[in-house]
DNA sequence: TCTGGGGTCCTAGCCCTG
DNA sequence: TCTGCAGGGCTAGGACCC
Protein backbone atom coordinates (compact mmCIF):
# COMPACT_ATOMS: atom_id res chain seq x y z
CA UNK A 1 0.00 0.00 0.00
CA UNK A 2 1.12 3.33 -0.99
CA UNK A 3 0.82 6.39 0.69
CA UNK A 4 -0.51 8.62 -1.56
CA UNK A 5 -3.95 8.17 -3.44
CA UNK A 6 -2.17 8.04 -6.39
CA UNK A 7 -3.55 4.68 -8.29
CA UNK A 8 -6.66 5.65 -10.30
CA UNK A 9 -9.70 3.35 -11.62
CA UNK A 10 -11.87 5.04 -14.01
CA UNK A 11 -14.74 2.85 -15.04
CA UNK A 12 -16.94 4.05 -17.70
CA UNK A 13 -20.81 4.66 -16.88
CA UNK A 14 -22.96 2.13 -18.21
CA UNK A 15 -20.97 2.49 -21.11
CA UNK A 16 -21.80 0.36 -24.03
CA UNK A 17 -26.05 1.78 -23.50
CA UNK A 18 -24.07 5.30 -23.05
CA UNK A 19 -22.35 5.13 -26.05
CA UNK A 20 -26.09 4.00 -28.18
CA UNK A 21 -27.59 7.10 -26.65
CA UNK A 22 -24.51 8.99 -27.26
CA UNK A 23 -25.01 7.92 -31.08
CA UNK A 24 -29.07 8.28 -30.61
CA UNK A 25 -30.78 11.52 -29.85
CA UNK A 26 -33.71 9.46 -29.72
CA UNK A 27 -32.95 7.16 -27.00
CA UNK A 28 -31.50 9.92 -25.04
CA UNK A 29 -33.39 9.75 -21.25
CA UNK A 30 -35.59 6.18 -22.01
CA UNK A 31 -34.30 3.07 -21.27
CA UNK A 32 -31.65 1.38 -23.62
CA UNK A 33 -30.50 -2.48 -23.28
CA UNK A 34 -27.54 -3.73 -25.36
CA UNK A 35 -27.01 -7.70 -25.55
CA UNK A 36 -28.05 -10.89 -27.77
CA UNK A 37 -31.24 -10.42 -29.05
CA UNK A 38 -31.54 -14.39 -29.57
CA UNK A 39 -33.65 -16.42 -27.90
CA UNK A 40 -31.19 -17.16 -25.04
CA UNK A 41 -29.21 -13.79 -25.16
CA UNK A 42 -28.24 -11.85 -22.10
CA UNK A 43 -28.27 -8.03 -21.10
CA UNK A 44 -24.22 -6.97 -22.06
CA UNK A 45 -25.39 -3.47 -20.36
CA UNK A 46 -28.49 -1.48 -19.16
CA UNK A 47 -28.80 2.38 -19.33
CA UNK A 48 -29.48 4.03 -16.05
CA UNK A 49 -33.04 4.88 -16.91
CA UNK A 50 -33.08 0.58 -17.99
CA UNK A 51 -31.53 -0.34 -13.83
CA UNK A 52 -34.31 1.77 -12.67
CA UNK A 53 -36.62 -0.78 -13.88
CA UNK A 54 -34.94 -3.79 -12.46
CA UNK A 55 -32.98 -4.57 -16.02
CA UNK A 56 -29.14 -4.96 -14.79
CA UNK A 57 -26.69 -6.60 -16.70
CA UNK A 58 -26.29 -10.76 -16.96
CA UNK A 59 -30.16 -10.98 -16.89
CA UNK A 60 -31.58 -13.25 -19.32
CA UNK A 61 -32.63 -10.83 -22.40
CA UNK A 62 -36.82 -12.65 -21.88
CA UNK A 63 -36.69 -11.27 -18.39
CA UNK A 64 -35.26 -7.59 -19.20
CA UNK A 65 -38.05 -7.67 -22.08
CA UNK A 66 -40.68 -8.47 -19.22
CA UNK A 67 -39.38 -5.43 -16.72
CA UNK A 68 -38.68 -3.30 -19.37
CA UNK A 69 -41.24 -3.41 -22.02
CA UNK A 70 -40.90 -0.26 -23.50
CA UNK A 71 -36.55 -0.32 -23.73
CA UNK A 72 -35.35 0.21 -27.17
CA UNK A 73 -33.34 -3.64 -27.19
CA UNK A 74 -29.93 -3.02 -29.16
CA UNK A 75 -27.42 -5.62 -30.33
CA UNK A 76 -23.63 -4.57 -29.44
CA UNK A 77 -21.69 -2.65 -31.63
CA UNK A 78 -17.99 -3.72 -30.59
CA UNK A 79 -16.42 -1.02 -33.63
CA UNK A 80 -17.82 2.23 -32.39
CA UNK A 81 -16.83 1.03 -28.23
CA UNK A 82 -13.53 0.40 -29.77
CA UNK A 83 -13.37 3.70 -31.46
CA UNK A 84 -14.33 5.38 -28.04
CA UNK A 85 -12.41 2.89 -26.16
CA UNK A 86 -8.87 3.40 -27.93
CA UNK A 87 -9.54 7.68 -27.35
CA UNK A 88 -10.31 6.79 -23.38
CA UNK A 89 -7.25 4.44 -23.57
CA UNK A 90 -4.74 7.58 -25.38
CA UNK A 91 -6.00 9.98 -22.58
CA UNK A 92 -5.18 7.47 -19.67
CA UNK A 93 -1.59 7.06 -21.52
CA UNK A 94 -1.24 10.64 -21.08
CA UNK A 95 -1.03 10.32 -17.42
CA UNK A 96 1.05 7.41 -17.18
CA UNK A 97 3.29 5.02 -18.70
CA UNK A 98 1.35 2.26 -16.46
CA UNK A 99 -1.48 1.83 -17.54
CA UNK A 100 -4.08 -1.83 -17.13
CA UNK A 101 -6.61 -1.99 -19.24
CA UNK A 102 -9.56 -4.32 -17.63
CA UNK A 103 -11.99 -4.28 -20.34
CA UNK A 104 -13.03 -2.16 -23.23
CA UNK A 105 -14.47 0.53 -20.48
CA UNK A 106 -12.02 0.17 -17.02
CA UNK A 107 -8.59 0.54 -16.53
CA UNK A 108 -5.89 1.42 -13.93
CA UNK A 109 -3.32 4.08 -14.43
CA UNK A 110 -0.43 4.79 -12.03
CA UNK A 111 -0.58 8.33 -11.54
CA UNK A 112 2.90 8.38 -9.59
CA UNK A 113 4.42 6.78 -12.47
CA UNK A 114 3.73 9.27 -14.68
CA UNK A 115 4.38 12.21 -12.54
CA UNK A 116 1.28 13.88 -12.65
CA UNK A 117 0.26 13.26 -8.76
CA UNK A 118 2.00 12.72 -5.82
CA UNK A 119 -0.61 13.36 -3.42
CA UNK A 120 -4.34 13.81 -2.84
CA UNK A 121 -4.58 17.45 -4.04
CA UNK A 122 -2.97 16.90 -7.29
CA UNK A 123 -4.64 13.25 -7.49
CA UNK A 124 -8.05 15.05 -6.89
CA UNK A 125 -7.37 18.16 -9.44
CA UNK A 126 -5.81 14.61 -12.11
CA UNK A 127 -8.81 13.12 -11.96
CA UNK A 128 -11.26 15.52 -12.25
CA UNK A 129 -9.41 16.86 -15.46
CA UNK A 130 -9.29 13.21 -16.51
CA UNK A 131 -13.48 13.34 -16.19
CA UNK A 132 -14.24 16.79 -18.01
CA UNK A 133 -11.24 15.79 -21.03
CA UNK A 134 -13.07 12.27 -21.13
CA UNK A 135 -16.59 13.94 -21.72
CA UNK A 136 -15.41 16.48 -24.27
CA UNK A 137 -13.45 13.85 -26.15
CA UNK A 138 -16.00 10.93 -26.28
CA UNK A 139 -19.09 12.67 -25.02
CA UNK A 140 -19.66 10.25 -21.93
CA UNK A 141 -19.35 9.65 -18.72
CA UNK A 142 -16.95 7.75 -16.63
CA UNK A 143 -16.15 7.56 -12.75
CA UNK A 144 -13.24 8.35 -11.50
CA UNK A 145 -11.94 5.97 -7.90
CA UNK A 146 -8.20 7.29 -6.31
CA UNK A 147 -6.75 5.51 -3.58
CA UNK A 148 -3.09 3.87 -2.40
CA UNK A 149 -4.17 0.16 -3.75
CA UNK A 150 -6.23 -1.01 -7.08
CA UNK A 151 -9.06 -2.98 -4.89
CA UNK A 152 -9.86 0.25 -2.75
CA UNK A 153 -9.93 2.67 -6.32
CA UNK A 154 -12.14 0.10 -7.62
CA UNK A 155 -14.33 0.59 -4.93
CA UNK A 156 -13.74 3.91 -4.91
CA UNK A 157 -15.02 4.12 -8.75
CA UNK A 158 -17.71 1.98 -7.86
CA UNK A 159 -19.45 4.04 -4.83
CA UNK A 160 -18.55 7.21 -7.17
CA UNK A 161 -21.50 5.84 -10.36
CA UNK A 162 -22.54 6.94 -12.01
CA UNK A 163 -20.36 10.22 -13.11
CA UNK A 164 -18.78 10.98 -10.27
CA UNK A 165 -15.35 10.98 -8.53
CA UNK A 166 -14.53 9.28 -5.09
CA UNK A 167 -10.96 9.53 -3.41
CA UNK A 168 -9.95 7.44 -0.83
CA UNK A 169 -7.31 9.19 2.16
CA UNK A 170 -4.79 6.72 3.05
CA UNK A 171 -5.33 5.79 6.79
CA UNK A 172 -8.96 5.35 6.45
CA UNK A 173 -9.33 2.13 4.68
CA UNK A 174 -10.21 -0.67 7.23
CA UNK A 175 -13.16 1.85 8.83
CA UNK A 176 -14.02 2.14 5.17
CA UNK A 177 -14.23 -1.40 4.05
CA UNK A 178 -15.71 -2.58 7.66
CA UNK A 179 -19.05 -2.11 7.29
CA UNK A 180 -19.54 -3.10 3.44
CA UNK A 181 -20.25 -6.32 2.52
CA UNK A 182 -18.07 -8.99 1.94
CA UNK A 183 -19.04 -9.01 -2.02
CA UNK A 184 -17.82 -5.45 -2.27
CA UNK A 185 -13.99 -7.67 -2.51
CA UNK A 186 -12.88 -8.54 -5.88
CA UNK A 187 -13.03 -12.39 -5.39
CA UNK A 188 -15.97 -12.92 -4.01
CA UNK A 189 -18.81 -13.80 -6.18
CA UNK A 190 -22.08 -15.84 -5.41
CA UNK A 191 -20.20 -19.20 -4.21
CA UNK A 192 -17.53 -17.71 -1.91
CA UNK A 193 -20.37 -14.90 -0.67
CA UNK A 194 -22.63 -17.80 -0.05
CA UNK A 195 -19.71 -20.22 1.46
CA UNK A 196 -18.91 -16.92 3.74
CA UNK A 197 -22.79 -16.15 4.76
CA UNK A 198 -22.58 -19.76 5.89
CA UNK A 199 -20.05 -19.32 7.98
CA UNK A 200 -21.11 -16.46 9.81
CA UNK A 201 -19.51 -13.85 8.31
CA UNK A 202 -21.66 -10.99 5.89
CA UNK A 203 -19.29 -7.57 6.47
CA UNK A 204 -15.92 -7.32 5.78
CA UNK A 205 -14.85 -6.87 9.67
CA UNK A 206 -16.38 -10.45 9.93
CA UNK A 207 -13.05 -11.20 7.72
CA UNK A 208 -10.47 -9.19 8.90
CA UNK A 209 -11.54 -10.51 12.66
CA UNK A 210 -12.17 -14.48 11.92
CA UNK A 211 -8.15 -14.37 10.81
CA UNK A 212 -6.59 -15.64 8.13
CA UNK A 213 -5.92 -19.33 9.38
CA UNK A 214 -10.02 -19.49 9.54
CA UNK A 215 -10.09 -18.09 5.90
CA UNK A 216 -7.87 -20.79 4.37
CA UNK A 217 -9.94 -23.48 6.23
CA UNK A 218 -12.93 -22.46 4.58
CA UNK A 219 -11.75 -21.12 1.39
CA UNK A 220 -8.29 -23.11 0.31
CA UNK A 221 -4.99 -21.08 0.66
CA UNK A 222 -4.26 -18.63 -2.54
CA UNK A 223 -8.08 -17.17 -1.96
CA UNK A 224 -8.14 -17.24 2.01
CA UNK A 225 -4.66 -15.65 2.22
CA UNK A 226 -5.64 -12.99 -0.59
CA UNK A 227 -8.88 -12.63 1.34
CA UNK A 228 -7.21 -12.04 4.84
CA UNK A 229 -5.41 -9.52 3.58
CA UNK A 230 -8.02 -7.50 1.47
CA UNK A 231 -10.11 -7.43 4.15
CA UNK A 232 -7.15 -5.32 5.95
CA UNK A 233 -7.67 -2.82 3.17
CA UNK A 234 -3.99 -4.67 2.24
CA UNK A 235 -3.57 -4.97 -1.35
CA UNK A 236 0.08 -4.58 -2.89
CA UNK A 237 -0.43 -5.88 -6.84
CA UNK A 238 0.59 -3.15 -9.35
CA UNK A 239 -0.32 -1.92 -12.20
CA UNK A 240 0.71 -4.12 -14.97
CA UNK A 241 0.84 -2.36 -18.76
CA UNK A 242 1.32 -5.18 -20.45
CA UNK A 243 -0.39 -8.60 -20.20
CA UNK A 244 0.19 -11.50 -22.33
CA UNK A 245 -2.86 -13.56 -23.09
CA UNK A 246 -2.75 -16.80 -21.75
CA UNK A 247 -5.66 -18.41 -23.92
CA UNK A 248 -8.06 -18.08 -27.38
CA UNK A 249 -11.21 -19.64 -27.03
CA UNK A 250 -14.50 -19.31 -29.10
CA UNK A 251 -17.92 -20.55 -28.52
CA UNK A 252 -21.29 -20.25 -29.47
CA UNK A 253 -24.71 -21.00 -27.43
CA UNK A 254 -27.63 -21.81 -29.91
CA UNK A 255 -31.02 -20.93 -30.08
CA UNK A 256 -32.03 -24.72 -29.65
CA UNK A 257 -30.16 -27.13 -28.34
CA UNK A 258 -28.33 -29.86 -30.88
CA UNK A 259 -29.29 -33.19 -30.87
CA UNK A 260 -27.64 -34.43 -34.16
CA UNK A 261 -24.37 -35.87 -33.43
CA UNK A 262 -22.77 -34.77 -37.41
CA UNK A 263 -24.06 -31.28 -36.80
CA UNK A 264 -22.50 -31.39 -33.32
CA UNK A 265 -18.95 -32.37 -35.29
CA UNK A 266 -19.67 -29.72 -37.78
CA UNK A 267 -20.02 -27.14 -35.55
CA UNK A 268 -16.74 -28.03 -33.65
CA UNK A 269 -14.97 -28.02 -36.60
CA UNK A 270 -16.11 -24.93 -37.55
CA UNK A 271 -15.46 -23.80 -33.92
CA UNK A 272 -11.90 -24.88 -34.28
CA UNK A 273 -11.60 -22.48 -37.58
CA UNK A 274 -12.59 -19.86 -36.01
CA UNK A 275 -10.85 -20.11 -32.86
CA UNK A 276 -7.31 -20.78 -35.15
CA UNK A 277 -8.36 -17.66 -36.99
CA UNK A 278 -8.04 -15.51 -33.58
CA UNK A 279 -4.62 -17.12 -32.69
CA UNK A 280 -3.43 -16.51 -35.68
CA UNK A 281 -4.65 -13.04 -35.94
CA UNK A 282 -2.71 -12.61 -32.54
CA UNK A 283 0.47 -14.30 -34.61
CA UNK A 284 0.11 -16.82 -31.33
CA UNK A 285 0.30 -20.84 -31.23
CA UNK A 286 -1.10 -22.98 -28.44
CA UNK A 287 -0.14 -26.82 -27.56
CA UNK A 288 -3.18 -27.83 -24.94
CA UNK A 289 -6.80 -28.04 -27.37
CA UNK A 290 -9.61 -27.53 -25.32
CA UNK A 291 -13.48 -28.33 -26.15
CA UNK A 292 -16.25 -27.14 -24.04
CA UNK A 293 -19.67 -28.96 -24.07
CA UNK A 294 -22.70 -27.27 -22.31
CA UNK A 295 -25.85 -29.72 -21.91
CA UNK A 296 -29.41 -29.26 -22.50
CA UNK A 297 -29.37 -29.36 -18.03
CA UNK A 298 -26.30 -26.53 -18.41
CA UNK A 299 -24.01 -28.82 -16.93
CA UNK A 300 -20.36 -27.79 -18.43
CA UNK A 301 -17.62 -30.34 -19.43
CA UNK A 302 -14.64 -29.47 -20.63
CA UNK A 303 -12.10 -32.10 -22.21
CA UNK A 304 -8.51 -31.20 -23.33
CA UNK A 305 -5.40 -32.71 -24.92
CA UNK A 306 -2.02 -31.68 -25.00
CA UNK A 307 0.01 -31.84 -27.78
CA UNK A 308 3.69 -32.55 -28.90
CA UNK A 309 4.62 -28.82 -29.43
CA UNK A 310 2.61 -25.51 -30.10
CA UNK A 311 0.58 -25.34 -33.31
CA UNK A 312 -1.60 -22.67 -35.53
CA UNK A 313 -2.28 -25.84 -37.88
CA UNK A 314 -6.39 -25.10 -38.47
CA UNK A 315 -5.75 -29.35 -38.96
CA UNK A 316 -4.21 -30.06 -36.40
CA UNK A 317 -7.14 -28.18 -33.96
CA UNK A 318 -9.55 -29.13 -35.51
CA UNK A 319 -8.76 -32.73 -35.51
CA UNK A 320 -7.97 -32.39 -31.68
CA UNK A 321 -10.95 -30.90 -30.89
CA UNK A 322 -13.01 -33.73 -32.93
CA UNK A 323 -11.26 -36.87 -31.03
CA UNK A 324 -12.19 -34.63 -27.84
CA UNK A 325 -15.72 -34.56 -28.40
CA UNK A 326 -15.47 -38.43 -29.13
CA UNK A 327 -15.30 -38.86 -25.69
CA UNK A 328 -18.52 -36.87 -24.71
CA UNK A 329 -21.97 -37.88 -24.32
CA UNK A 330 -24.58 -35.36 -26.29
CA UNK A 331 -27.24 -37.64 -25.88
CA UNK A 332 -30.36 -35.21 -24.54
CA UNK A 333 -28.52 -32.28 -26.22
CA UNK A 334 -25.97 -29.54 -26.55
CA UNK A 335 -27.04 -25.80 -25.86
CA UNK A 336 -23.22 -24.45 -26.25
CA UNK A 337 -19.78 -25.68 -27.98
CA UNK A 338 -16.19 -23.80 -27.23
CA UNK A 339 -13.41 -24.52 -28.86
CA UNK A 340 -10.18 -23.06 -27.09
CA UNK A 341 -6.22 -23.49 -27.20
CA UNK A 342 -3.84 -22.61 -24.08
CA UNK A 343 -0.60 -23.36 -23.51
CA UNK A 344 0.33 -20.27 -26.06
CA UNK A 345 3.89 -19.39 -27.00
CA UNK A 346 5.48 -17.00 -30.01
CA UNK A 347 6.41 -20.13 -32.56
CA UNK A 348 4.80 -23.03 -33.95
CA UNK A 349 6.17 -26.77 -33.63
CA UNK A 350 8.71 -27.61 -36.29
CA UNK A 351 8.50 -31.05 -35.73
CA UNK A 352 4.87 -31.05 -37.50
CA UNK A 353 5.78 -34.68 -39.00
CA UNK A 354 6.05 -35.97 -35.31
CA UNK A 355 2.71 -34.33 -34.69
CA UNK A 356 1.29 -35.75 -37.47
CA UNK A 357 2.27 -39.22 -36.62
CA UNK A 358 0.65 -38.53 -32.73
CA UNK A 359 -2.67 -37.40 -34.15
CA UNK A 360 -2.84 -40.45 -36.36
CA UNK A 361 -1.91 -42.61 -33.82
CA UNK A 362 -4.63 -41.18 -31.25
CA UNK A 363 -7.10 -41.32 -34.20
CA UNK A 364 -6.51 -44.73 -34.44
CA UNK A 365 -7.14 -45.66 -31.19
CA UNK A 366 -10.27 -43.79 -30.98
CA UNK A 367 -11.53 -45.13 -34.54
CA UNK A 368 -13.50 -47.73 -33.09
CA UNK A 369 -15.54 -45.21 -31.20
CA UNK A 370 -15.40 -43.14 -34.35
CA UNK A 371 -17.08 -45.53 -36.45
CA UNK A 372 -19.80 -46.40 -34.19
CA UNK A 373 -20.67 -42.63 -33.27
CA UNK A 374 -20.64 -42.06 -36.87
CA UNK A 375 -22.95 -45.01 -37.50
CA UNK A 376 -25.27 -44.14 -34.44
CA UNK A 377 -25.59 -40.32 -36.15
CA UNK A 378 -26.32 -41.77 -39.29
CA UNK A 379 -29.08 -44.11 -37.91
CA UNK A 380 -30.69 -40.29 -36.27
CA UNK A 381 -30.39 -38.39 -39.21
CA UNK A 382 -31.90 -40.93 -41.40
CA UNK A 383 -34.91 -41.61 -39.16
CA UNK A 384 -35.48 -37.91 -39.11
CA UNK A 385 -35.64 -37.83 -35.35
CA UNK A 386 -33.20 -34.05 -35.25
CA UNK A 387 -34.85 -31.24 -36.86
CA UNK A 388 -31.57 -29.49 -36.53
CA UNK A 389 -30.82 -27.26 -39.83
CA UNK A 390 -27.44 -27.41 -40.90
CA UNK A 391 -27.75 -23.12 -41.82
CA UNK A 392 -29.11 -21.88 -38.76
CA UNK A 393 -29.79 -22.67 -35.17
CA UNK A 394 -33.74 -22.37 -35.43
CA UNK A 395 -35.48 -25.58 -34.82
CA UNK A 396 -39.35 -26.71 -35.40
CA UNK A 397 -39.71 -30.05 -33.95
CA UNK A 398 -43.69 -29.80 -33.87
CA UNK A 399 -46.52 -29.63 -36.95
CA UNK A 400 -46.43 -31.57 -40.05
CA UNK A 401 -42.95 -31.49 -42.87
CA UNK A 402 -45.23 -28.70 -45.08
CA UNK A 403 -45.71 -26.38 -41.73
CA UNK A 404 -42.45 -26.92 -40.59
CA UNK A 405 -41.53 -25.72 -44.02
CA UNK A 406 -43.49 -23.02 -44.23
CA UNK A 407 -42.56 -21.73 -40.40
CA UNK A 408 -38.76 -21.93 -41.94
CA UNK A 409 -39.39 -20.07 -44.87
CA UNK A 410 -40.56 -17.14 -42.47
CA UNK A 411 -37.86 -17.96 -40.10
CA UNK A 412 -35.18 -17.32 -42.64
CA UNK A 413 -36.88 -14.44 -44.29
CA UNK A 414 -37.16 -12.48 -41.21
CA UNK A 415 -33.14 -14.07 -40.13
CA UNK A 416 -31.56 -12.98 -43.35
CA UNK A 417 -33.54 -9.15 -42.45
CA UNK A 418 -32.61 -9.82 -39.11
CA UNK A 419 -28.76 -10.64 -39.78
CA UNK A 420 -28.37 -7.76 -42.30
CA UNK A 421 -29.95 -5.18 -40.68
CA UNK A 422 -29.34 -5.61 -36.87
CA UNK A 423 -31.47 -3.49 -34.33
CA UNK A 424 -28.80 -0.58 -33.60
CA UNK A 425 -26.90 -0.38 -36.58
CA UNK A 426 -26.06 2.38 -38.83
CA UNK A 427 -27.32 2.59 -41.91
CA UNK A 428 -27.25 5.18 -45.22
CA UNK A 429 -29.66 6.23 -47.52
CA UNK A 430 -29.41 7.83 -51.05
CA UNK A 431 -32.30 10.31 -49.75
CA UNK A 432 -32.55 10.64 -46.03
CA UNK A 433 -28.96 10.20 -45.58
CA UNK A 434 -27.40 8.70 -41.74
CA UNK A 435 -29.69 6.96 -40.15
CA UNK A 436 -29.71 3.82 -37.66
CA UNK A 437 -31.85 0.06 -37.44
CA UNK A 438 -34.96 0.15 -35.07
CA UNK A 439 -36.52 -3.18 -36.25
CA UNK A 440 -36.78 -5.23 -39.20
CA UNK A 441 -38.76 -8.33 -40.45
CA UNK A 442 -41.11 -9.57 -42.64
CA UNK A 443 -39.44 -8.32 -45.14
CA UNK A 444 -39.02 -4.42 -44.32
CA UNK A 445 -36.36 -2.91 -42.21
CA UNK A 446 -37.65 0.39 -39.78
CA UNK A 447 -35.01 3.13 -39.97
CA UNK A 448 -34.69 6.08 -37.76
CA UNK A 449 -33.00 9.30 -39.79
CA UNK A 450 -31.01 11.10 -36.81
CA UNK A 451 -26.70 11.58 -36.40
CA UNK A 452 -25.51 11.74 -32.60
CA UNK A 453 -25.39 16.18 -32.79
CA UNK A 454 -29.22 16.17 -34.61
CA UNK A 455 -32.59 16.60 -32.85
CA UNK A 456 -34.49 13.34 -32.45
CA UNK A 457 -35.28 11.84 -36.32
CA UNK A 458 -38.31 10.53 -38.16
CA UNK A 459 -38.68 7.01 -38.39
CA UNK A 460 -39.47 5.15 -42.15
CA UNK A 461 -39.63 2.08 -43.13
CA UNK A 462 -38.08 0.11 -46.30
CA UNK A 463 -38.11 -2.97 -48.48
CA UNK A 464 -34.90 -5.29 -46.74
CA UNK A 465 -33.35 -5.38 -50.00
CA UNK A 466 -34.24 -1.49 -50.91
CA UNK A 467 -31.03 -0.97 -53.24
CA UNK A 468 -30.91 3.26 -52.29
CA UNK A 469 -30.04 1.48 -48.33
CA UNK A 470 -26.60 0.55 -47.25
CA UNK A 471 -24.76 -0.58 -43.78
CA UNK A 472 -23.09 2.72 -42.79
CA UNK A 473 -19.98 3.15 -40.28
CA UNK A 474 -20.65 4.45 -36.72
CA UNK A 475 -20.47 7.79 -36.55
CA UNK A 476 -18.20 9.82 -34.03
CA UNK A 477 -20.04 10.61 -31.00
CA UNK A 478 -18.94 14.34 -31.07
CA UNK A 479 -18.92 16.86 -33.55
CA UNK A 480 -16.50 18.66 -32.85
CA UNK A 481 -13.62 17.72 -30.60
CA UNK A 482 -11.58 19.59 -28.17
CA UNK A 483 -8.01 20.08 -29.18
CA UNK A 484 -6.59 18.36 -25.94
CA UNK A 485 -2.69 17.83 -27.72
CA UNK A 486 -1.52 20.20 -24.65
CA UNK A 487 -2.99 18.22 -22.20
CA UNK A 488 -2.35 16.97 -18.86
CA UNK A 489 0.89 20.17 -19.05
CA UNK A 490 -2.72 22.23 -19.57
CA UNK A 491 -6.11 21.76 -19.90
CA UNK A 492 -7.67 23.21 -23.05
CA UNK A 493 -9.07 26.63 -22.59
CA UNK A 494 -12.53 25.79 -23.30
CA UNK A 495 -12.82 23.15 -20.82
CA UNK A 496 -10.82 25.02 -17.99
CA UNK A 497 -13.95 26.92 -17.00
CA UNK A 498 -15.95 23.80 -16.21
CA UNK A 499 -13.75 23.06 -13.04
CA UNK A 500 -14.08 20.01 -11.25
CA UNK A 501 -17.28 17.94 -11.88
CA UNK A 502 -20.05 17.74 -9.66
CA UNK A 503 -20.08 14.73 -7.56
CA UNK A 504 -16.83 14.53 -6.58
CA UNK A 505 -16.01 13.39 -2.97
CA UNK A 506 -13.51 12.02 -0.68
CA UNK A 507 -14.09 9.51 1.92
CA UNK A 508 -14.08 9.75 4.96
C1' DT B 1 -36.98 -17.18 -15.18
C1' DC B 2 -33.56 -19.48 -17.26
C1' DT B 3 -29.14 -18.29 -17.49
C1' DG B 4 -23.56 -14.95 -23.33
C1' DG B 5 -18.78 -14.74 -24.53
C1' DG B 6 -14.04 -14.38 -23.55
C1' DG B 7 -11.03 -14.61 -20.39
C1' DT B 8 -8.07 -15.67 -15.61
C1' DC B 9 -6.79 -18.21 -11.61
C1' DC B 10 -6.99 -21.95 -8.26
C1' DT B 11 -7.56 -26.69 -6.65
C1' DA B 12 -7.38 -31.49 -6.76
C1' DG B 13 -6.67 -36.02 -8.62
C1' DC B 14 -3.99 -38.95 -11.44
C1' DC B 15 0.08 -40.56 -13.49
C1' DC B 16 4.85 -40.62 -14.60
C1' DT B 17 9.59 -40.12 -13.43
C1' DG B 18 13.74 -39.72 -10.84
C1' DT C 1 15.64 -54.90 -8.17
C1' DC C 2 11.90 -53.19 -5.52
C1' DT C 3 9.50 -49.69 -2.78
C1' DG C 4 8.25 -45.19 -1.14
C1' DC C 5 8.13 -40.50 -1.92
C1' DA C 6 8.23 -35.93 -3.92
C1' DG C 7 7.61 -33.08 -7.73
C1' DG C 8 5.84 -31.85 -12.11
C1' DG C 9 2.74 -32.19 -16.06
C1' DC C 10 -1.76 -33.04 -17.52
C1' DT C 11 -6.62 -32.94 -16.96
C1' DA C 12 -11.10 -31.38 -15.27
C1' DG C 13 -13.92 -28.50 -12.82
C1' DG C 14 -15.24 -24.42 -10.23
C1' DA C 15 -15.36 -19.61 -9.30
C1' DC C 16 -14.82 -15.12 -10.67
C1' DC C 17 -14.50 -10.90 -13.64
C1' DC C 18 -16.18 -7.59 -17.22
Amino acid sequence: MRAAPTILHLDMDAFYASAEQAAKPSLRGKPVVVGGLGMRGVVATASYEARRLGVHSAMPMAQARRLAPNAAYLVPRFALYRTVSDQVMELLGRLSPLVEPLSLDEAFVDLEAGGVADDSASARAIGGQLRTVIRAVTGLSGSVGLAGSKMLAKIASEEAKPDGLLLIEPGTERELLAPMSVRILPGVGPATGDHLRRAGMTLVSHLAEAGEAELVRLLGKAHGVALHRMAQGYDDRPVVAERDAKSVSVEDTFDVDLHDRVRVRTEVERLAGRCVQRLRGAGRSGRTVVLKVRRYDFSTLTRSETLRGPTDDPTVVREAAARLLEAVDTTGGVRLLGVGVTGLADFTQEDLFAQAADAEHAAAEHAAAENAAAENAAAEHAAGESADRAGGPADARDGTVAERAVAEARESEEQLAARRWPAGHDVRHDVHGHGWVQGSGVGRVTVRFEEPWTPPGRVRTFRIDDPQLQPAEPLRLVRDPVDYSSWPASLPKSLSAAGPGEGEASRP
